[in-house]
Formats: C-alpha cells, structure tokens, sequence
DNA sequence: GAGTGGTCTAGACCACGCG
DNA sequence: GCGTGGTCTAGACCACTCA
C-alpha cells in the first residue's frame, strides 16, 4: 500500500469503466480509503483514528489534504472531530443526541426532558422476506429476516407502533431479550452486538387510518389519523440493512423536519 | 471598513457581551460581513459576487480565508458555487431543483416528470394577524399580514390545499393575481418582486381528517387522513417570513425525507 | 508540556467556462 | 488565453485537553 499516485486513479473495482475520464482529487481518494478502514472495523464505533499527521505520513499526502478527506467525512456524520482530544468514530451510542433518526417531538417542552421512551416488544422471530420486504433489503423473496414488533410510550402513552425488518445473515442471533433490555437506541445495539452502524436513512410519511389491531394497539378508536413512516436504513456502501414501518401518534407529538 | 483586526472582535452589535471571551475565527467574521452583504442587497440573486481573490484583497485577508467563509456559506444554500464562472447568490428561480422546500414526491414516476402543479388561488387579503399567527412571524397581534388560500393541483388532481401569512409590511401591494401568475416557485416570485429571499424553513407535521370546507376542496371525504404540514420560512437574520398551513393528500403522493 | 484539532498564510498548479 | 473556482503543499501559530 501507500503507493498513492498523484495522477487521477479510479481502479477501484473491475472495471465497467466508460469513456469518463473521471478526475478525482486527493483527498477523495484518502477520503476512500478512510471510508474503507471504517467499513473493515478497522476502528470501530467510539474509537479514535489516527491523528491527522500520523494519516499524513501513512498516505504520504498533507495534513491539509486528510484535513479536507475527514472534514466531508464528518459532515457526513461518519466521523466526529473534538478538538484537543482527535477524531473518532461516530456512534449511536453516547452521542449526546440520542434517537437521531427519530423525528418525533412532544408539542410542548424541552425536547427530551421527557426521558427514553419505555419499550415493549411484542414480537421477534425469524422469517422470510415477502416480495416487498425483499426488494426494500436488496434481497431475494424468501430470504431470511428477523422481524419485530414494539411499542414506544411516552409517559405512559403508547405513542409508536413499529414494525421492524433486517437482514437475517447479518443479525444472526438476535432475540427479543436484546431489542427489551439494551438501554439506549437500538441502532447503539446492533453497533455493538453485531458490527453494523446505520449511516443514513430515507423516509417515506404518509397520513393513515390503523386497522383494528394497530389502534388497540396504540389505544386510538379506528377513526384517528395517523402517521405511516417507512424507513430504510442504510449502512456504508448504501447497504439497506433495515426496514422499518413506523404510525406514530401525532395527537401529542409532531414530526419535526427542517428544511436549507 | 477594511480595517480587520487579527484580533477576536465580537464587536457586532450592541453589548450584552457576558463573560464569554468568544474567539471568532477571521474567516467566521469574514463570513459575517459577506452575509451582510446578501442582506443589504449588494449582491442579488441570481448574481456573482465579487471573485475570491477580489474578496481577498478587500477584506485583507488571504484567498483560503475567503475561501473557507464561502464553503460555509455554499454549504448553508446562501451560495452556489460555479467552478469557471464565479460564486452566486442562490435563488429560488432558475435553479435546477425547482420547489426547494416541497418535499411531496409522486409514489411512482421519475419525481418531476409530473410537470409543475396547476395552481388555483381561492383567496388573497390584507388583513390582522391573530395572535397564533403573530406569534409564528414575531409579530404583534393585530399587525398587518397577507393571507392567501391556494390548491395545487397535479394532474388534475387537486393534491395540497395552502394558507399562507405573510407579515404585510414586507410584502406590501402582494395581489392574487401576482400569485397566480407567476410561472415557478412561489418563493422565486417573491425574492423578485419584494427582495425577500427565503433561507430556511422548519416544519411540523402531523395527521389530520379534513373539515368539510377542506375535504370538498381536496375532493376527498371527510374521513381521508390527510398530512398537516406547518411551515414556517425565515430569511437571513432567522427572520420568520412566513407561515404556510398545508394539507397534503398521500394517496398517489408521499412526504419524502432523508436522514443523516 | 506534549499532542490533538483549528486557523491562517503564500504560492504553485489544475480543471473548467468562455470568448 | 484569461479568469474563475478547486486542489495540494509546507509551515507557522493558536486553542483545547489531559497528564
């Protein structure tokens, strides 16, 4: 390694290469290669990567280039800089934000001054993919996947339903016992139960009416409108590794979104 | 002007300067002066501003200061960065992502193969802002604010149903029939005709029945789950410029996020 | 005080757009 | 061919953290 020539190189996989005489700069280049030492584990989620200099001397590149490299990085919430202490790992985990794909606000207070939403599962078993879960994962029809089921309550209030699916190959192993006890978002679980961090994810929302089931469920009568999020979830190679549907009550919460 | 000490200076505005040392970096007061000049109008949308190292040497700064203050900016959608042609001041028009800040995508189809939606404006008054609305655009109660009620309709089918507050010092003699013909965004018309351009805006979303007006106008029965999506818009200064109510149909349409 | 990220500079060269 | 933004470098110094 570490023979990173300075002219454009896009060799990266086989090569469907077309006439693209694709230029691309250094610091995508180291910006790869970082990126590649994250998805090997090479340091995992909470830990620090080398100093600036240190991933200077190892590419035989500036600081200033791997500054450039971790800065997108960091923008894209991959990695977190502290000042003074170095660069590390984002993590779902003992970030001071917790839940950070959840949207859902309470209408009045401060935010989360209203504590973790207490937890019950109400289902976990291994299955096979229906047609559509298999599409939304990227997999075939019949493949294994785990599903649960759960509610979130708020003060009491069972405010989430949450129909959840992932990819059975990757979370072997997973019961119902880890997704109810672990405290914390069940993104830091599956981090640190099995290796894989959720990077990004797209949603789709709709306003619904529950069947019978959903709104005994989530205590609402039939007639109560609701929020229908569907979720994908995506690890480091925009790598779907979870579905997840969600109604959300909206009776004392809204979605919070902010637009630039 | 031009007389940029090294030196932190929060000198910005009047003293309510605590304790705080408050180092500010060249390039954030940098930053500062040219959002400063998108406020006063310098440079208007859709224009240049002045070259990197014309900056430069104005602001006797060095060209990477510059350069890092204008990333910031580009990255906050106040700029757009051209390589070979110059840094513009973003706009609503003539951008190629038309209706920045409507994030209802068609369920099917290639996004915006749909064409721009029919536009119907039922109503458009001067009139007293009530205090829920007074309170969303920092107004007083019984302060002047345009109201307007509009249908957008896609394919035919009417799908959102708006109410929008204007606060009416800033967008005096704003007329039906300007809203109405205007070709575009709603927003483009109103950075040409009132020079009020739309930065930012923050949404809260929820799931609602219609009453009767509203269902007849959507052509829906009043017992279809629509979106309630609240919006309020602001423009440089964290400013609030607007409040728009919307009811948006999710049955051929859905609310579109990405989470990262 | 040593090590980390953060700022600032000055200069060289490259890619792009346009006349 | 010129002007623009984009990349890359090397070095100096600053702010923060922790031992």
């Amino acid at each position: 390694m570490s023979s990173l020539p300075h002219s454009a190189d896009t060799s990266a996989t086989a090569a469907t290469a077309a006439a693209t005489p694709a230029f691309s700069p250094l610091y995508q280049q180291i910006k790869g290669l970082i990126l590649q030492g994250l998805q090997q584990g090479e340091w995992k989620p909470g830990e620090a990567i080398p100093s600036e200099v240190e991933l200077a001397a190892r590419f035989r590149v500036s600081q200033g280039t791997v500054r450039k490299a971790i800065d997108e990085l960091a923008a894209e919430n991959l990695l977190v800089r502290r000042q003074g202490k170095g660069t590390f790992v984002a993590t779902h985990a003992e970030q001071q934000v917790q839940y950070r794909f959840l949207k859902l606000r309470p209408d009045m207070g401060d935010a989360r001054t209203e504590g973790p939403a207490q937890r019950t599962i109400l289902d976990c078993r291994r299955t096979r993919a229906s047609a559509e879960v298999a599409r939304a994962l990227a997999l075939r029809s019949g493949d294994a996947v785990v599903q649960a089921r759960r509610i979130l309550s708020f003060a009491g209030t069972p405010t989430i339903l949450e129909d959840i699916w992932l990819p059975g190959q990757a979370f072997k192993g997973l019961t119902a016992e880890q997704l109810a006890s672990y405290q914390g978002p069940t993104y830091a679980m599956l981090e640190l139960e099995f290796g894989v961090r959720m990077v990004r994810a797209e949603e789709k929302i709709r306003a619904v009416l529950p069947d019978a089931e959903q709104a005994e469920l989530l205590q609402v009568s039939t007639g109560t409108p609701l929020l229908s999020v569907e979720r994908i979830s995506y690890t480091y190679n925009d790598l779907p590794m979870e579905l997840r549907r969600g109604l959300y009550r909206t009776d004392t919460h809204h979605y919070h979104n902010t637009l630039s």
